[in-house]
DNA sequence: GTGAAAGCGCTAACAA
DNA sequence: TTGTTAGCGCTTTCAC
């Protein structure tokens, strides 16, 4: 026959939905856009559905799907925190419903999350650039409080305090979300003296701006620059110079939140103490890093 | 209070769900990623909920989504067709659930359908790289029948036929998803003899692989070759060389195919005819293609 | 085994 | 005005 039995009624009965949320800031960065897959193959390979909520990195908007998430019944939310607000994560935890954070804890709450180890990627990054002999090295990095960013500037200062060198605020930019973004920053580093032979930019969308930018400013990457990313998406490969960055696997963080979420759901148990997962990252060395030469002390002294 | 009325009850009293669903190939692509936002952005901001849907070109998975769609009860759903079974498109019109095309028409439905200008898109491109002096110009696209697809190739050839420019199957080299596709299929463009002096690719994506094989190849672009995309994904102006590209208005597609949904649904008149709109494409200008000079022809000639 | 009935939470219709 | 009731379509229970 020609028969589907209509949800709305199921899920009346059951009080569960078969679906879950799905709460993230944008899916125009490539980061989010893969980990938006690595859920939706999960969740529909389990026999479930996603509703997709864009925050846009606004609290209000977080709000307003919280509300929609407790009156549509999901069965559980995948949280990308995007602000410091986390009223609409109490919203849902009040209401009992189960959450899992991905990328980033939120603070405060005792939750089930899935997050990269962008600790020791970043720590990873900088090692790998005070070995090519750069000892000025850059941090491009959105300034915010969310653990994934704190973690790669805490990083990237114990990186750098093993290897003896001292803090200089200076060296540390506010990025942003996007390409424009790491054109800008990397202009303002590349104003310093003695200038950065080579910086870390995350995410990778604003590593590649600041290639950009460096190129406009006539340098060559890696010849003046050494350029290093965050979360290797898939253009960073394929631009000239390719990216080396610090890849996360993120399609798998996704998979991994999703699975966790879906199996809390069905355990259903009263008590349960939070997962935390770790997953590694790994440094990729493509071409737009390089060692120190010649090139970059005659440069980096005078002509500025 | 802390009330919030329950979304399943309401469903079944109205027979609506204020949820809309959106099938899609994949997230993965910058392009359909800014669709999606285009079309998150506005379901939201007229109080609608979305449940996205990935079909990773897969006709089986197109297939359990129209049923998940049927059973879940959404009031409508935004559909971009990723093969040619349309079987999945007829049960969801058999149970009068309201449809929008997206990007590509529905073979055999009389649809609404928010397109773009793919044949002029298309011809500017060839109309502009003959300006330049071009007069082998290749093109990468994927292999199918979707009219997007077509339409691309009809504005290609057309452009070229209005040139006095007689058709040369072998400059069609077929594309693909992904960047290696795009490093993949220049080389095999690179390998005819007389060599294409210019490439329109499409997308984008593939397009920046291209301009990666070619470099690879130890060409130079544009100076050895100048490389055309579609698309206009935010990287495109922010690799180097920037990327001359057929610029779709894709948020846009998205945000107007989401409202013409929204309208058809709460409109629900009896006898409507189907609603067509096709944005226009523009040529955008950078730094991937050049006038075709003495280099061309001095590489092109002998040493393959 | 097979079939009828009650109820999930909401709202529209109707009664007071 | 305010309050009561019936029923959306499903499932589970209970009676036969």
């Amino acid at each position: 026959l020609d028969y589907a039995p209509l949800e709305a009624a199921r899920s009346l009965r059951h009080k569960r939905t078969r679906t879950i949320g799905l709460i993230l800031p944008d899916t125009t960065n490539p980061s989010y856009s893969i980990l938006v897959k690595g859920v939706e193959d999960t969740v529909f390979a389990q026999g479930w559905s996603l509703l997709l909520c864009l925050s846009g990195y606004e609290a209000t908007r977080e709000q307003a799907y919280a509300e929609i998430m407790i009156s549509k019944q999901v069965d559980g939310v995948l949280y990308v925190l995007s602000t410091t607000d986390t009223s609409p994560v109490a919203r849902l935890y009040k209401r009992q419903i189960p959450i899992v954070a991905i990328d980033r804890e939120v603070p405060g709450f005792k939750l089930d999350c899935v997050l990269a180890d962008n600790f020791n990627g970043s720590a990873a990054a900088i090692h790998y650039l005070l070995k090519l002999g750069h000892r000025h090295i850059g941090l491009i990095v959105r300034y915010s409080s969310l653990s994934n960013i704190t973690e790669r500037i805490r990083g990237y200062e114990w990186a750098l305090s093993q290897a003896g060198i001292e803090k200089n605020p200076a060296l540390v930019i506010a990025g942003g979300f996007g390409f424009e973004e790491g054109q800008r920053a990397i202009k303002e580093l590349l104003r310093l003296d003695p200038r950065p032979t080579a910086v870390l930019a995350s995410p990778d969308v604003v590593a590649i701006g600041a290639i950009r930018g460096a190129i406009d400013a006539g340098l060559q990457v890696p010849g003046h620059i050494s350029v290093v990313g965050f979360d290797d998406i898939p253009v960073s490969s394929s631009i000239s110079p390719s990216l080396t960055t610090v890849a996360l696997p993120i399609w798998e963080m996704g998979r991994m939140a999703a699975e966790m979420l879906l199996k809390r759901i069905q355990a259903q148990e009263e008590e349960w103490s939070p997962e935390r997962i770790v997953l590694p990252a790994h440094l990729v060395i493509r071409e737009s890093t390089g060692a120190v030469t010649e090139a970059h002390s005659l440069l980096a002294g005078g002509d500025e």
